[in-house]
DNA sequence: TTGAAAGCGCTACCAG
DNA sequence: CTGGTAGCGCTTTCAA
């Protein structure tokens, strides 16, 4: 920055105004940036985040890139702070909770002005470091009953029984659950939990639940799940699955065994991927704004970003998001 | 770190040897080791990088967060990099390779210890902003012909070659290409110049290509696709697809028309995606290590940085990452 | 093994 | 509208 405020006749202060987009009259602006462009200098980010106090980062944290649901919450965040010349960084907590605490621990050295994370679970250790930083934090695709600031989501919960409802209200009565084996998804929980709760409350006997491979389940495991889920109770009549992942891949077994789907069994995901429209027969599914999820967490950080900058202004805590049952060809 | 300093009764430096593992005696280190877990003391990284001259971070370009493909070779590269830790800064271009550019540029305001970017087109001021920053660079997905630094991938035109000639084998004669409209996906546009080039190597008569939906095609747009194929030579025996996605798309749209597969057309496609071998039938593909591409990238840039530091080391310049034609039932 | 001083490259602040 | 000065929080370097 020196090299260019000399070569260009004035101060460095002249110069970071000039980059900064603040007070300088057109002529010395464009003497300056004549120069930047002949040196092809890029002011030092590090430097100006020491001197000011304020970085450019968005903390984000998500279980998982692969999944378009996440990835899809990724671009909406990403849109929304884009024009605030912010820069995302992006961690990738593989569904563990230790991994999100390590690279929480790990983001919060950069001093991110901000930090979105994914699911109401988190370590002990994560909700203290956060709480300590005492910068804007939302959590994403859950409604934390003790959110550690603001939250945008929905209940999976309630959700899925909402699906169980949708399947009874079109006869299905011998309905199971395809689900991941472990403990890793908890919105996957949640979502088998929700289905559990709702065959009971309209007294549809003993649920069915066929939990197979390491959360999250994807495509592979749902035709072993089917497999299972017919050999144990081969009176099953439709069948809703953790994401519309296990549902293609339970959908392509019957296909494999000359089932027809829905006539002779039918089938249900959620999250209303691209599969869920595209595969044959099309998945009834629950749709659920992913790009918008992460839009509005992105509005919400940057809200929280400005009242704090005004003091005392009133803060959104908690943004519910919609979702819908959406029938299709499948059930 | 004063305030550590001070509580634990020594200067500033010690803090900072503890912090990063320095010599410091084993009583010293867990004093101040102590007071760092009741502050809740955070080092801050730009004032550190500010300080010594170098970041931690690796700045990391791909089209698209959302196709498992570029997902995948993210994992890898993660991987690699993350014992020597390092952070990552990653940018999702959205196939644009402006959209590249102003990446790039704001990422390296961060001073990234190294770069690894997408495919072997981008700007003339994307390639002079990453010559001119002088760090290592990795090209993936691709082998340039005139790479910016190093490169780590494969001839997508020759993978597509090797397709068609499987296809040829097997006696297929009339095949056509699916692919998308655009020009944003070069990797795309290279398979289908490698189809047109092996149809005509072989004597296959005038080349079948159905360009439908922008770039890069998806699930929903071989359906579409198949369609007009049919509809402009109706006596296609088999159709290779730019993507397994648009593959799989192919292939519920012959479900839908009640064509058999491959008996009455045969379908490929690109990637060895998990939908290759979970879809019903399973989809002939050609199978490409994503996440090695991200692994070795990974592995390259760390070298290049660990020769840097050595002064004169040779340095690999090109990895070539082999793929394979994974006959299914498909075609 | 530990400490003191200097300074990384920028921006806040105040003067003019 | 422009410039000078101070200092952000750390690490480098050298000395003890």
């Amino acid at each position: 920055m020196s090299d260019v405020a000399r070569l260009a006749g004035v101060s460095k202060m002249t110069v970071s105004r000039v980059l900064a987009g603040g007070n300088v009259s057109q002529a010395t602006r464009e003497r300056v940036q004549k120069v930047i462009d002949e040196l092809g200098y890029v002011a030092d980010a590090a430097a100006g985040a020491l001197s000011s106090g304020r970085s450019d980062f968005v903390a984000v944290l998500v279980p998982s890139l692969a999944s378009s649901n996440f990835s899809d919450t990724v671009r909406g965040l990403s849109a929304a702070i884009a024009p605030y010349g912010l820069q995302l960084l992006l961690g990738d907590t593989d569904y563990r909770l230790e991994q999100e605490e390590a690279l929480v621990r790990s983001m919060l050295r950069y001093q991110p002005r901000c930090v979105a994370l994914t699911g109401r679970h988190h370590t002990e250790a994560t909700r203290t470091l956060l709480k300590r930083a005492d910068i804007p934090v939302v959590e994403m695709w859950d409604l934390p009953s003790d959110p550690i600031d603001m939250s945008v989501g929905f209940s999976n919960s309630k959700a899925a029984r909402a699906m169980v409802r949708y399947l009874h209200d079109k006869g299905y009565r011998r309905i199971g659950f395809l689900g991941g084996a472990g403990e890793l998804d908890r919105r996957g929980l949640d979502r088998m939990r929700g289905y559990v709760a709702e065959v009971k409350a309209l007294g549809l006997g003993e649920p069915r639940v066929i939990r197979v491979g390491e959360s999250p389940v994807t495509m592979s495991h749902g035709a072993p799940a089917l497999g299972a889920l017919l050999e144990t109770w081969p009176d099953t009549d439709a069948v809703m699955c953790v994401s519309d992942m296990s549902a293609f891949g339970a959908i392509m077994e019957c296909h494999r065994r000359g089932l027809s789907v829905p006539n002779d069994i039918a089938v249900a995901g959620f999250g209303d991927f691209e599969v869920a429209w595209c595969s044959y027969p099309t998945i009834t599914t629950i749709s659920v704004d992913a790009y918008g999820i992460g839009l509005r967490a992105g509005d919400a950080l940057l809200a929280a970003l400005g009242a704090i900058e005004q003091e005392g202004q009133p803060r959104t805590r908690t943004v519910k998001i919609e979702y819908t049952v959406v029938p299709r060809d499948s059930a």
